[in-house]
DNA sequence: TCAAAAATGAAAACCATTTTCAGTTACAGA
DNA sequence: TCTGTAACTGAAAATGGTTTTCATTTTTGA
């Protein structure tokens, strides 16, 4: 459940682009930022909104295409509830599992190793080769099921 | 990873629309038809295409409302794959993991119960309240790997 | 400083999904 | 079996998120 800084996950990120080829341009670095300081999964139009805090020129267009190109550098995965299927979050390094909480999306990571003997144990049986996995647990935080019974919502 | 019969799951799914209270049309029995059929996650388009043949004169509105009240009933779910993220699968009932091979669409089912332990320890130590979850494994299935060795495709 | 390549943003295109609405159908009750 | 009505349908239009296009700007290496 461990979580890098921001500052930290930022430098990582710069330094992967970097050597990944790709330009360090203030357009994406704003874009880097807003994941890099954000616990939830954020769809692009939200990221956008609060990359434009950084970099007020910024397009959309520019988000879309750094997201898929964090996703390609394995920083960034998508994310995918319920309601809506195409938010985006850090990678955590090592910690493959999701736990995201349906109202406020934020997002935490844990690591479930005994998973790997399940996977192996369904690969053999079947001819099947796993490439990916997803394990994400849905629901709600303790936070949002505090403000839920205030408010009276279900 | 037992698979009930077409004509099984049809019928109980007719069963389901009937005490749901919604009327089994021809056009609603014609996606039911193609889902109740495959063993494969497909997507609004392809239902709709598999649907006319049985159903000509269905229209693909009428395809993504029936989805809807299948997925209202637990009948069916999303499935997620890395391409594409709105293919429907038939649900197997007691099987709650996926195995999706992503080149052929094909699903199969397991259940992996110790998963259960994994997420009540991952709740209790957050106050998370877990209220669903997805584990599915993404990969080619024996059959496409075969095909694509003949190929020489990766 | 300069040229080439990479990256950008605005606008248009795209396409899956949803909404609208007038006509059709299933089915409960007579 | 017939009939009235609410449920359902399909065509067309609207919607909205994502991608493409393209002229311009920016970055970077020489």
């Amino acid at each position: 459940m461990a979580a890098s800084s921001s500052e930290a996950r930022l430098a990582r990120w710069r330094a992967a682009f970097k050597s990944g080829g790709y330009r360090l341009t203030s357009a994406r670095v704003a874009v880097l930022r807003v994941l890099a300081e954000s616990q939830q999964a954020l769809d692009a139009t939200r990221i956008f909104d609060r990359a434009r805090v950084y970099e007020p020129r910024l397009g959309l267009v520019t988000v879309y295409r750094t997201l898929e190109t964090m996703l390609a550098l394995g920083l960034a995965q998508k994310v995918h509830c319920p309601a809506q299927c195409a938010r985006y979050a850090a990678v955590e390094p090592g910690h493959n599992h999701l736990l995201v909480c349906r109202r406020c999306g934020r997002v935490w990571y844990f690591s479930g190793d005994d998973l790997g003997a399940l996977m192996q144990a369904v690969a053999g049986e079947s001819g099947f080769r796993v490439e990916d996995h997803w394990l994400q647990l849905i629901g709600l935080c303790a936070r949002c099921r505090a403000e839920m019974e205030t408010e009276g919502a279900v």
